[in-house]
DNA sequence: TTGTAGACTCTTGTCGACC
DNA sequence: AGGTCGACAAGAGTCTACA
C-alpha cells in the first residue's frame, strides 16, 4: 500500500476520533476542503508543509502521527 | 523555524551518521542529487512520497525520523 | 457532509552543466 | 563532495459548482 493511502487513512482515523468534519479540519488547517477529501482518499501526494498543518489541526505530534501499525516496516 | 528547514536538518543529521554523501543517498532513494541538496538546505517543500524514499534510504522508521527535539511542540 | 470535475497558478522534481 | 543555475514536464494546491 502506498504512503499516500496510509497517510489518508491515518488522517481520517484521527479526524473521526476528534469528531469533526472534513470542512472543519480544512478550516482549522487553513487548506482547501476538496484537497482534504483527495488526501484522505489517497489521491494526492501531500507536501510536508500541508501535512504538518493537518497534523497540527488534528492535535497530535508528527512522531505520534506516524506511530501507527501501517507505517512500521 | 519552518518544517522544511527542520526536515532538512534531520536528513543531514541522519545522513552524516550513516557517513554517506548526498549523491549516495540520492542514488539509494532514487531521487535527484541536486534536489537532495535543496531539501537538506530547507529550500524545498518535499512531498510525502519522496520524503518516505529518503527516510527508507536513511534506514529509520518514519516515527523515529520525527522523534527528534526539533519536531516536538 | 462528502466526493468529483474542470480550470487555473505556482512549485515540485528532473536533468545537464559548471564551479 | 556540495552548491547553484536554467530550462522543463509533471504535479501540488486553490476555487467554483453540482450532485
Amino acid at each position: 500500500m502506498s504512503i499516500k493511502v496510509k497517510v489518508g487513512q491515518r488522517i481520517r482515523e484521527l479526524r473521526n476520533e476528534l469528531g469533526i468534519s472534513q470542512e472543519a479540519l480544512a478550516n482549522k488547517a487553513e487548506i482547501d476542503r476538496t484537497y482534504v477529501t483527495d488526501v484522505e482518499n489517497g489521491r494526492r501526494n501531500i507536501s510536508i508543509e500541508n501535512l504538518e498543518k493537518l497534523i497540527d489541526a488534528l492535535q497530535v505530534q508528527l512522531k505520534d502521527f506516524f506511530d501507527a501499525p501501517n507505517f512500521i516496516k
